[in-house]
DNA sequence: GTGATGACGTCTT
DNA sequence: CAAGACGCCATCA
């Protein structure tokens, strides 16, 4: 999990949800986040790039703001209204393939979860 | 062991 | 389109 977070690359972001698929687990965003929470100060961890699947910040009860999290975002180029939304279509984090195989799963999983978050050949735009 | 909770998502009204 | 139900799974009381 901590693994696949790593991974995302500056100036992009992912769902809750996303990371839960490529872990495997459909449907246990709740503990991607939950898991995130308990990361605490560890700032090796990118945890401000994994927002909700509708664009929106979503951070309760951790001692980082909402308004923390948009800070970060916007250092890297997120820009992120007011309101805390923002179109995460347009910097989503779309995987490579090196980055698929190494998840080691189900090829059927895969074929899957691929048409809903599609992956692309070639290296995700890196700035 | 049982029930409740949480940085969420999806499907159904 | 909005609101609610249910699923998820790791903790914790």
């Amino acid at each position: 999990m901590i693994r696949i977070v790593r991974k995302i690359p500056r100036g992009h972001v992912v769902s809750y949800g996303q990371v839960a698929l490529y872990l495997g687990l459909p449907r246990a965003a709740r503990e991607v986040g939950w898991t995130l929470n308990q990361l605490g100060e560890n700032t090796l961890i990118p945890w401000w790039r994994v927002v909700n699947n509708e664009g929106r910040i979503s951070i309760k009860g951790s001692r980082y703001s909402a308004d923390d999290q948009r800070k970060l975002l916007r250092k890297e180029g997120v820009m992120v209204g007011d309101d805390l939304t923002f179109d995460i279509e347009k910097y989503r984090f779309i995987p490579d393939l090196k980055f698929i195989n190494d998840l080691k799963l189900d090829p059927t999983y895969l074929e899957m979860i691929s048409q809903k978050v599609p992956y692309n050949q070639l290296l995700p735009k890196d700035s």
